[in-house]
DNA sequence: AGAGTGAGTGAAACCGGTTTCAGAAACAGA
DNA sequence: TCTGTTTCTGAAACCGGTTTCACTCACTCT
């Protein structure tokens, strides 16, 4: 079906064996400069294209890396993240000289199932995984090759993983810890016991009030899914108790937020105070604009992707390390620090 | 590195040939039903996976689409059209025993090498490509091997070419003739002339203005290039000329296109009524909810896929055919037809 | 009973590369 | 000039499946 030049025909064009032209395909030495070059002129001539699959097969190697998004709800594409994180996990893949393969691992039996006789199928050098829902890991399981696999975000059992992730911890801290520069005291929030990001985005906002001596109050917390409605929902819960200021853990449950605010008649910043996280572009186009915390998303990715790409040429085996990505805060118009058109 | 066991392991434990287990494997005739069940035993006390890169490599067959994603500009993501068709196509991939392969085509010299050589490879059964912008064809070049490939979208040579697509033209004309119907009759349209669903939603338009007797003036005429940002310039340049309505051609430049008029004083629909084109979750979230044309995007990415599934398992080789989707209104508060909170 | 079918099976070729191994040629040192 | 290396190179094995082909063995049909 491909091209019909194989290394064969090449072979017999250049007066040399297979062997021959598969060094020079490969770079490899003890080739004489005059012999490579002839080799060289044949493959240009003819077009060759060595045949992947063959050659892994016989190498063991496929260069393709499959991208798991385990999105327990529908929500996956919904939040800018996913599209955000597949697009620099994609290009880094490239960059390296990888195939990225992109799977929705749907949480129920049927398309549990189709993953898992992917990955059983021994096709992919290596994975880059999301960690999802608390409990839910996807991997490792039995009868499963082990192959090198990476973490995007720190898995519910981190022990011995290898994980990329943002530090949620003080992203949550920057935030609050801005709100109270502010000069707010009754400050509320709306996280997401999802998983360990917003676990962690939830530590950092209660680190931030003890730090400064604030008492925390449970009736100032509620809990998202990171959608936009039950951001919606969050600030409608919380309005009651009066906050003078609320962080959102997520940009996409900051817009439900606004819109909440603005049917009870209220507006940001002026009767409450908002900071949010992630800095994604819905962040920009909202009214107001947000104040947000920055997750180097694209970074993420990209040092999943080459830590990755580091185990398999390791061979597979790796000590088990984490890396925490710094993040920042981005004042925009929403938290009132600001002020423009 | 997979699991140890080969066909051959299989083989010599269920005492059988290679080519009786391959036949089990597959689900050929002409092996004895006590036979098949014996060797299925061994399968599965072994836990046995066949190597999909040997099988692929003596079938000719993967199993793996690439989905490709040529994006001219870096707005890829950001319009949430992509995720949601790529999460169709991923679904749809599955359903049909099939792998995707996700690339994003920068179509950047590099890039563009990356994905040529990848095509090259022989590593997919056929493509799903995006229809992108007009005469930047990815497809088909010198050297790639005659792939089976199904655009989705009218990409700009559609000659001979497989493709699915909404049905843009009469999306134009369903918003145009609803802003019509509602009594308006100083109508502009922000679009985009960057591909061909973009200029048939002008044309939609056109024919709409056309078929109610209404004048055609170039000056309400904006065109954009699906981003946010030039649904807000589209929008200010057509305020000077004091349009009663507007049909903008996507959803996120409508986004954009609100904001241009918060900022101008004005809202919609009580001074300008807006409807838009798509139906992605932004436009229910929108303040207002926008009015807009719903485009079966999900659809759109299964059809290609069975489409696809289909040419593959002709063996390559079927006329070409081209299906467009019906698209339909769904009425929000942006037009001002319908009132509510 | 003998020829003609068709189902069931295994040996071996094959897919298109990589890798091992051994031999030939070139070059060094004594 | 004669060993001892080192550099090139090709033949052949190998990766783990699928597929062809020939052969055996019932089981009809004359």
């Amino acid at each position: 079906m491909s091209s019909k030049i194989t290394i064969q025909r090449v072979a017999e064009l250049a007066d040399v064996s297979k062997a021959t032209v598969s060094r020079v395909l490969n770079g490899y030495p003890h080739v004489r400069p005059e012999v490579r070059e002839k080799v060289q002129r044949v493959i240009n001539e003819t077009g060759y294209q060595p045949n992947n699959i063959a050659r892994l097969l016989a190498s063991d190697r496929s260069s393709i890396i499959g991208f798991v998004i385990s999105s327990s709800a529908k929500t996956v594409f919904h939040d800018p993240y996913f599209p955000a994180l597949t697009e620099s996990v994609s290009d880094a893949a490239g960059d390296n000289g990888l195939i990225m393969a992109l799977f929705m691992a749907h949480t129920d039996g049927q398309g549990h199932n189709t993953v898992h006789s992917i990955l059983a199928a021994g096709l992919f050098d290596g994975l880059i995984l999301t960690a999802d829902a608390k409990g839910a890991s996807v991997f490792p399981q039995q009868g499963i090759p082990d192959i090198p696999f990476v973490f995007i975000g720190r898995p519910s059992e981190a022990d011995g993983v290898n994980y990329v992730d943002a530090d949620n911890v003080q992203g949550g801290y920057l935030a609050t810890s801005h709100l109270i520069d502010l000069g707010h005291r009754r400050i509320a929030t709306i996280g997401s016991n999802r998983n360990a990001s917003g676990e962690d985005r939830v530590i950092g906002y209660r680190r931030a009030l003890s730090d400064a001596g604030l008492a925390f109050d449970e009736r100032l917390v509620a809990f998202g899914d990171y959608s936009l409605s039950s951001g919606y929902a969050g600030m409608q819960s919380l309005l009651p108790y009066k906050p003078e200021a609320v962080f959102v853990a997520t940009d996409t449950m900051a817009l439900g937020a606004l819109r909440a605010l603005r049917e009870a008649g209220l507006s940001a910043p002026a009767d409450i105070a908002l900071v949010s996280h992630d800095d994604l572009p819905p962040a920009v186009q909202a009214d107001p604009p947000l104040t947000t915390v920055r997750q180097p998303i694209a970074k993420t990715g990209q040092l999943a992707v080459e830590k990755l790409a580091r185990i398999i040429a390791q061979g597979g085996k790796a000590p088990a390390e984490k890396t925490i990505l710094p993040v920042s805060l981005v004042v925009r118009e929403s938290c009132g620090a600001a002020k423009s058109i």
